[in-house]
DNA sequence: CGTTATACAGAACGATCGTTCGTCCTGTAT
DNA sequence: ATACAGGACGAACGATCGTTCTGTATAACG
């Protein structure tokens, strides 16, 4: 077996993080095992844990990977949209694209983490909330920005809004997933806009 | 350690799976350990598993008797009320009362299992299936009582109100849990009254 | 009271968990 | 040409996993 050359570093780490969030997308951020990812990998367990220091620091790495593949699947592509109502219109198709797709194999990767973590303290669920936080953070601030030009009824909370669409998009997913329910995104997109006051 | 009477071996396995529901309600389904559980419940393992056969039996008797938690607490109070919107109206908050008290300790049971086993076929994962279609059989038939009423907008698909009202439920308890956010069950609450066409 | 059934403890099983260790091999710098 | 830094290996650590087996003490029954 040929030792792997310097530059290759830095993409094995990354092919190592990528499979993992595939796998964690299915079973959880706990669900990680190193000799099970060091098999998948043809690598030895402490060549794996090696690159991380530990398993906590290979999960948070994995979830931001995740993170940021999400960004990549949903916020980059609205992001060509006009800001406000425009934009978030084309983040609820992104989203519900993301989760019909194959982004990831389980289902959303966040939702999955929030779940794990929602009621067992520690720096991962510190990361995951903060990459909620952040989430809907730039939904609200298009709701802001929606509601300033009368897009938004003037009565509607942003921060409401920003919190209503995530929880439909997060609960939808999951429940139609378990079901294998083709209509659940469906269901949940025409929920999402009418929550945006568009046209279902 | 005196044996336990036939009369009280009923018992013990209620206390057990009591015990485990609220180890699962925070840890898991899948994070219930019989090594655990058997210390915390003063027993040996094999006494404690030779009640139930294996692990994914204990684990079914969990599920079961969390889903009849969740039913004492939400729906047995709600069926007072009136068929149709009424019986919806009071679901919703005893949904909402039970996510804010400590039904679970690690909040919404079906949740958490549903997140678990959504990409993991299994007996699992069609108990929680089974599960949580009865429970949007139970909003459904509702939803349709209310449109009969008039009560709901004739528009409004009753599936489509159920599915709606367990998304928000499920999606709102998770990130409220996740993100320490009082205000968030207010949202969720707010948010399933709107879906009802219900003043906020 | 004697017999049978069974609830449970205790010990052991193979497997796997995350982590640590010593060693070797390779690429780079001196 | 030589020294060094660090990536990766294989082996082993103690712990814990779910399960199985055996012995035994008790409850239920005739």
């Amino acid at each position: 077996m040929p030792r792997r050359s310097a530059a290759d570093v830095a993409d094995s780490r990354a092919v190592a993080v990528r499979l993992a969030v595939d796998v964690a997308s299915v079973e959880g951020l706990e669900g990680i095992t190193i000799g099970r990812l060091a098999g998948d990998l043809a690598m030895s367990k402490s060549g794996l844990i090696g690159r991380f220091g530990d398993k906590q620091a290979l999960q948070r790495a994995v979830l931001a990977a995740a993170v940021e593949r999400f960004t990549d699947a949903v916020w980059r592509p609205a992001s060509r949209a006009e800001p406000g109502l425009p934009r978030l219109e084309a983040i609820v198709d992104a989203w519900i694209a993301h989760l019909r797709g194959d982004v990831f194999p389980g289902g959303c990767f966040v939702t999955t983490a929030s779940v794990e973590y929602d009621a067992r303290p520690g720096p991962l669920r510190d990361d995951v909330a903060a990459a909620v936080r952040r989430w809907l953070a730039v939904l609200e601030a298009e709701a802001v920005h929606a509601r300033d030009a009368s897009d938004l009824a003037a009565d509607r909370d942003p921060a409401d809004v920003a919190f209503e669409l995530h929880s439909l998009a997060s609960g939808g997913g999951v429940a139609g997933r378990l079901l294998g329910d083709d209509a659940a995104l469906d269901r949940t997109r025409a929920a999402m806009r009418r929550a945006l006051g568009l046209p279902t």
